[in-house]
DNA sequence: GAACGAAATTTACGCAGGTAAAGAGTTAGC
DNA sequence: GCTAACTCTTTACCTGCGTAAATTTCGTTC
């Protein structure tokens, strides 16, 4: 027996509204209203409800208030990985921002396969969601099921947008700007900088590669991008950098280069790959071996040595995508205009690079 | 127009399973039986059924199918905060058994916070969810609240338990155990190691630093603890063991010692700080600095030095929590048993200690 | 004190489907 | 060829609550 846990611990349970109601002495399509909001009762029904309320245990059915009503007050969310801080940050700005709304959040994870997003799609859809948020998978996305849902209910992406679904509305970070700027950043001051991609499973790994590419033209340099290629079959991405770099190393070749890696897990891995080989990377800012990353991964300014990045304004996505939200929910079907929001991206320096 | 989305992309849609059993030309009974199992209905019928859902687009309402159902097939998870990797593996792992049982999991985040958690149980409880699994938030935890799960369904803790709790089902790592093997350890190997603590917020963080003292005096030797008071409120573990620990070392103390910290997330702070200060943790195992950390961040092979802890068996705890789950949603109230299961930690030793 | 209104409450019906019991159709046995 | 025994389908009622329309209540005014 748990001390303390005695206060209204064994009130009487009660499973209807029906029953409510004669329970407390008023009839049940006024407790309908109470509980959508208590000020559309009277006074006196109020109070006498909320009296009534502390002497029992009853909570309305989640489902029957839901079926009825124009609005199931919820948006639906889907992240496509978990084990990712990235995603986290973003779906805690979400669920933050969403709740400040007066919304409930649904989660869905896609973890990383087509089939589980698409069915995720259909739960959503089927639970009447007022809206959803989705994070999608890149190009591997069920482009049909990303179609219906925009059929459907308001809906936004963000993180990435598969190519074909351009018509959708998207918030995210400028990726050419900031990738660009992390480039130009590490050309100024050194060595023109080499890439450390990976194999083209993430979503905006290519439109990282892609900024490279064309930011290393512009400046009139000759791009280098190494690690494409998969090494170990569903390594992490941090494995990945740490492998694919360390076999550069390995052979004597970029230990003095800069390299900007496609993101910061990846670069967590390539820090790995340099302490292994006895490199210090960023110890001289000029001709020495300079590491980089791109999103600004939480753990980024605790790295031995710090890792230099772009930090990407994930709470001003977050809160962005339930805004936009939040404006077609209620413009309904007369929303027609297409929006998209980019944020920049901004150089975080730090000690390596 | 996006192309390749024409397949179906532009089907009837059809709202009811009223307008559905028109479409088809089978009774709605019939449809519903379908939904539930296809192999409910005869041949004949469900070949009918599967090429008429080809022609229209339908999906049954999630609310009203769980409406007059004795079950719903969901099963709510509450955990503590988003930006933790071993909690989202948790979920993860928890996710995977679900899905492979046939149960959608319903995910709700407390956010450090006792009365977002208590919102988040009176969700999952007027959701009718069979059954529930929570990660509370350590001895801050809405009791009542969770008493009431308690009562009214399947309920299982994971990661820690509430004093006030000892008579709910619990699974998770021996941490008396595991602590006791890394203060063990590294007595064994060194000077009396020194338990870098932090504020007591988390839930594991008094079982941990209980773990050590008891282990310490066991072995004889005199303990000492370090970090306990917020230095930075607010401040992200991580941050947290930075500041401790930097403290520590500017003072010139413990630059030669054991550190134990009490979680991984305040031992990459405590890296950083040993990196600040010109330190190189584990590079002498006897005699020098050396840090170690708890739970094998998903992180901790990839940090410079990397990290050397005890690791949780997370996907253990999760499989163990749905299936003991699952268990007692099959035996309904049935099942009298108070179970327990504690999964140990394992030493992963690496370059840091 | 009766009539009038505005506000609050109740009546009555609907939502989208679950499910037990009744009905129809099919096969097996004689 | 007919009835018994099943299986499958349909009928009919139920779930817990939202909500528009109808009714009641109560305070005000004349």
């Amino acid at each position: 027996m748990p001390k303390g846990s005695g206060a209204g611990g064994e009130r009487p349970r009660l499973r209807t509204m029906e029953e409510l109601s004669v329970a407390i002495g008023v009839s049940r399509p006024t407790l309908s209203r109470y509980f959508q909001d208590p000020d559309s009762v009277s006074r006196s029904s109020r109070e006498r409800i909320a009296r009534g309320l502390e002497r029992v245990e009853y909570v309305p059915n989640f489902f029957a208030t839901r079926m009825n009503r124009k609005s199931t007050g919820m948006i639906g969310v889907i992240i496509p990985y978990l084990n990712d801080l990235f995603f986290t940050k973003l779906q805690q700005s979400i669920e933050f921002a969403a709740m400040e709304a007066g919304f409930t959040v649904i989660v869905q994870c896609s973890h990383t396969t087509p089939e589980v997003e698409a069915r995720a799609v259909e739960t959503l859809i089927s639970m009447n969601v007022d809206g959803a948020i989705v994070a999608p998978l890149g190009d591997n996305s069920d482009i049909a099921a990303m179609e219906r849902l925009n059929r459907r209910l308001p809906f936004v992406l963000v993180d990435s947008r598969p190519g074909a679904l351009s018509h959708v509305d998207y918030i995210g970070t400028e990726h050419s700007q900031s990738m660009g700027l992390m480039t130009e950043y590490l050309a100024r001051v050194g060595d023109p900088p080499v890439f450390l991609a990976m194999p083209r499973v993430n979503f905006n790994a290519l439109n990282h590669e892609r900024a490279y590419l064309e930011k290393m033209e512009e400046l009139g340099l000759e791009p280098q991008v190494v690690g494409t290629e998969e090494i170990e079959p569903g390594a992490h991405y941090e494995a990945h950098g740490e492998l694919a770099l360390g076999r550069e190393f390995a052979e004597g070749r970029l230990t003095d280069r800069s390299i900007i890696c496609v993101n910061d897990r990846v670069a967590i891995g390539a820090l790995r790959a340099a302490a292994r080989f006895g490199l210090d990377p960023g110890a001289r800012r000029k001709g020495g071996l300079r590491i980089a990353g791109h999103d600004d991964y939480p753990l980024c300014p605790f790295l031995v040595p710090s890792l230099t990045t772009v930090g990407q304004d994930v709470d001003a996505i977050g809160q962005a995508a339930v805004a936009r939200l939040m404006k077609k929910i209620r413009a309904e079907n007369s929303l027609t205009d297409h929006a998209v929001t980019l944020f920049p991206g901004v150089l975080k320096l730090r000690e390596s690079a």
